[in-house]
RNA sequence: GUGGUUGUAGCUCAGUUGGUUAGAGCAUUGGUUUGUGGUACCAAGGGUCGCGGGUUCGAAUCCCGUCUUCCACCCCA
């Protein structure tokens, strides 16, 4: 054999019954997306460099796939900026586009080009590959693909309390029990910083809050330290760290912290709103719950925060996420436009339902019937029936080649397919067909119009 | 981006302190069986030992580099 080929780090081919698994997922997404009322939309998988460089932050930037530019690209370096040796200013200059990293800024990008063609509140979702230069793990990869659905145009905390339904109906839908959607709100962070008079270093704060359950909490505190969080802030954070009980008790726990603060008062109040909304109207498998810890995406979510967690048996990252962002249109220039978000994590999803072993038996479209071919007379024969068949909507088809039966036959149980038909010479005379049960062994002759009856 | 881990036939894996021609099971192909598969038996094909260097009389085995896999950071779906 020659030198075997290979693909890319962190990329995957599809065999045939991954696809099928991968698109009962996406249908069953896509079908609850659209039961929601949202629409979808496409974008290119490469965008201007600025349209993405700068939305996700420094460790954003650097997991970015960028393009070459074609031609000559190093000819409009100059030789001053090119001996500094500087790759992120010289990048800018060689490279102009990049591959997308998510679905939540290409569409802003795309809500503010239509702005004047959109009709708000716009409701969409889009399922596309996304790259991220990472290094990959499991359930991690470098092509990955994201299910998002978004509003954009409405400030109503109604659309919290759907998307938070939305999650709940998919994974109903999909059979996966114990899913929790952890919810937070990026005003209590900020509240909470703002008490402890960190307002400036909100991001460092809540990345070191974010790993409470990981590293616990003394390394937090001394993560807080480092990052030059006053020690007389953090004794502050006290009741934080103990926080227990249930939804509504851990919310009068927040409200003796954050009382000075009118924005963390404002969080709680938008927490409060969606938790009792979401009593009222109940869940069907997922779990709600309060983590004032959670603190992912802070680069643009402004409102409430999601993240989904597998179920505890299931060793696997977060499986979704989203929130409310009020100005990321803002970025390219349209103020006021706010919108809230939710994605599901496909690749992840699938790894989880596979290791559960929750896919239905039988996703793969398989052929009903194969025709085994005993040569030239009689594959003809065959095809005019198989025309009818599919004309029928009837899955069926020829083996290509007189080969013999033994290796006709095994083809057909490798393929799993249920039945095969035998047509020879005495079958063409009698105008019948030998139909073959190939798990039970049984067979028997009939004409064309019971087959017919029979698959139809 | 940092540190570690993995790679032998299509697949899952053996391969001793470096030592002749690198093995097994499954899979594949052919046969026992020229219109009846899954079982059984017989036989065959298939490997630059991830790739490239180095050490050595001699390397799958030791060293270096590189790619890949998985893991912990980082970050995230």
């Amino acid at each position: 054999m020659a030198q075997k080929p290979s693909i890319p780090k962190g990329t995957r081919d599809f065999t045939p019954e991954q696809v099928a698994k991968r698109n009962y997922i996406f249908n069953t997404i896509q079908t609850q997306f659209e039961l929601y009322g949202f629409q979808p939309i496409e974008t290119p998988s490469f965008e201007n460099s600025d349209t993405l460089m700068g939305k996700y932050g420094e460790e954003g930037d650097r997991l970015i796939f960028k393009i070459l530019n074609s031609g000559d690209y190093l000819n409009k370096v100059d030789d001053k900026l090119y001996q500094t040796k500087n790759s992120n200013a010289i990048t800018s200059k060689i490279s102009e586009k990049a591959l997308r990293y998510d679905l939540t800024v290409p569409f802003a990008r795309y809500v503010v080009q239509h702005q004047n063609e959109i009709e708000f509140p716009f409701k969409r979702y889009q399922m596309q590959p996304v790259w991220r230069a990472d290094r990959p793990q499991k359930g991690r990869f470098r092509e990955f693909y994201q299910c998002d659905a978004d509003v954009v145009g409405s400030t109503s905390l109604w659309q919290e309390v759907e998307f938070v339904q939305l999650y709940d109906a998919v994974f109903k839908a999909l059979k996966l029990e114990g899913v929790t959607i952890k919810i937070n709100n990026r005003k209590i962070l900020s509240g909470i910083a703002e008490v402890i008079g960190a307002s400036d270093k909100l991001i460092d704060f809540t990345v070191a809050l974010d790993k409470l359950d990981k590293i616990g909490e003394q390394k937090v505190k001394e993560e807080m330290l480092e990052k030059g969080i006053s020690q007389e802030g953090i004794d502050k954070l006290k009741p934080l760290f103990t926080l227990s009980g249930d939804f509504n008790s851990q919310v009068e726990q927040l409200k003796g912290i954050l009382n000075s603060s009118e924005e963390g008062k404002k969080g709680i109040e938008e927490l409060e709103f969606i938790d009792k909304a979401i009593s009222e109207l109940g869940l069907q498998t997922v779990n709600l719950q309060l983590d004032v810890t959670l603190a992912r995406g802070l680069n643009y979510y402004t409102g409430a925060i999601y993240e989904v967690s597998a179920p505890e048996n299931v060793q696997m990252g977060s499986i979704g996420g989203g929130g409310r962002y009020d100005d990321l249109t803002g970025i390219f220039g349209m103020k006021n436009v706010s919108g809230v978000g939710i994605s599901f994590g496909l690749d992840r999803i699938y790894l989880v339902l596979e290791e559960l072993n929750l896919f239905p038996e039988a996703v793969a479209k398989n052929i009903d019937l194969l025709f085994i071919n005993f040569g030239e007379t009689e594959a003809l024969f065959c095809l005019k029936a198989i025309k009818q068949l599919r004309l029928n909507n009837i899955n069926s088809e020829l083996y290509p080649d007189a080969a013999k039966m033994k290796k006709q036959m095994n083809h057909a149980n490798k393929r799993n397919i249920p039945f095969v038909v035998l047509v020879g010479g005495e079958e063409m005379k009698s105008d019948s067909y030998t139909l073959k049960n190939m798990v039970s062994g049984e067979q028997e002759k009939v004409s064309l119009q019971d087959v017919i009856a029979k698959f139809k």
